[in-house]
DNA sequence: GTTCGGCGTAAAGAAGTCCGGAACAAGCCC
DNA sequence: GGGCTTGTTCCGGACTTCTTTACGCCGAAC
């Protein structure tokens, strides 16, 4: 559960359930930021939530024009939990740019269903981060120190394994399973003849490895602290 | 109004229901597909609809499994609808990659407008820019430095999903699924001639690509910031 | 000290890929 | 029909990648 530095902003003039709310989100690991009407929250777009949790009845500035004023600027993911539950409410957030519409009191565990669900439309290009070492999943490139490495695909294959699981020790066997999908004609040397050239290009000296160590008699291991 | 040429498939084992709510999409404005069951979804997606409303219960294939197996290629919108309001089935669908849960029966106005809010987020630009390039989707024109090229139905096909897939590397299995249907007579050396043309046409330097470059054993990748 | 097994590197052969050109089929317009 | 455009298949050369093999190193066990 990929969870970590989303902020999620959220929006209530009642304080008791802006404290409810921000209280369970938090215990799932999201970051958050209250406001407590419209004016306040717009203030705050300028810390960059990742999604907006808003109420509709509100002081100042209502949910309705809260949500007209981001969409002129932004189209992160915004979701009204009120307790208008009346059709043209739901109609007329939905087509002034709500993404989703959940009727007050919500159901907390749907709530957060709903939530992962807009926030993993825009989730961040699959990345993974390390110091001094950045692999985009999806664009498959891998930035070391500003320069980029040229992997071949098994190379990258192997990376990406030894990355998400970082600071696990790594058996032959499920390196062979996850990279070459247990052809069974692979064997250990093969994956060793890999990692070599791996480190190559990977280590800043090869023949002291410092991110992809070799744990005797199981495989390897990949060493950095994630983030 | 911009339904225009927005498609949307319906799947629905219930035949009266289908043809209920594709009448009710036509009112609005919009193209239908139909599909009883999760199998026939999958090969009407060669279709390209631009939304995906589905039913949970179905025979031969189910929609949760439909909704898993839609969201390991692509990130069209998924609304389900379905008699089932319970807790764990609107989690597990929204988990496994539905965008959106409509208890029915529904309420037609509220569901239009879900549908509008999800089609919304993914309403096609119309136009790519790229520096020295603007791709114009509607009047299918490229131009370049002013002049503009005159490029075969497949190339434009290629740079269209070349261009709305900047920096990422594309498969020769998804170019074949996205510009030729995934036709299983396809090969990689019919794309890879039209990807030369294309080149031949776009690249200063056919020989040396500087916006289509070949990323070895994955497929090719479009190198261009956008804006 | 010797033996044994795993580990790392280098080299070579096998296999696969990329590209350009050429040839062929199908459709279209004059 | 003839000419043109478009799309597809095939081939050879150059290149890259993958796998195997061989050899030396090192530590542990005896």
């Amino acid at each position: 559960m990929n969870k970590r530095g989303r902020s999620i902003l959220v929006v209530d003039d009642d304080r008791s359930i802006l404290s409810l709310l921000t209280a369970e989100l938090r215990a799932e690991g999201y970051e958050t930021l209250e406001a407590t009407d419209g004016d306040k929250a717009l203030a705050l777009l300028a810390e960059q939530p990742d999604l907006i949790l808003t109420d509709l009845a509100m002081p100042v500035m209502d949910g309705f024009e809260l949500i007209a004023r981001v969409r002129r600027q932004q189209k992160i993911p915004i979701v009204v939990l009120s307790v208008r539950g009346s059709e043209s409410d739901k109609i007329r957030a939905l087509d002034l740019g709500a993404d989703d519409y959940v009727v007050k009191p919500p159901s907390i565990p749907e709530l957060l269903a709903r939530l992962r669900a807009q926030l993993r439309r825009t989730a961040p290009p699959g990345e993974l981060r390390f110091p001094d070492l950045t692999i985009d999943l999806q664009c498959r490139k891998v930035v070391q120190g500003g320069r980029e490495l040229k992997l071949t695909p098994t190379e990258f294959a192997l990376l990406e394994l030894f990355a998400t699981h970082a600071g696990k020790p790594l058996f032959f066997e499920q390196i062979i399973q996850n990279v070459w999908q247990g052809a069974s004609a692979t064997s250990k040397d093969t994956v060793r003849v890999h990692v070599a050239s791996l480190r190559r290009k990977l280590e800043p000296d090869p023949s002291n490895p410092r991110y992809l160590v070799s744990e005797p008699w199981i495989g390897y291991r990949f060493i950095a602290e994630p983030l």
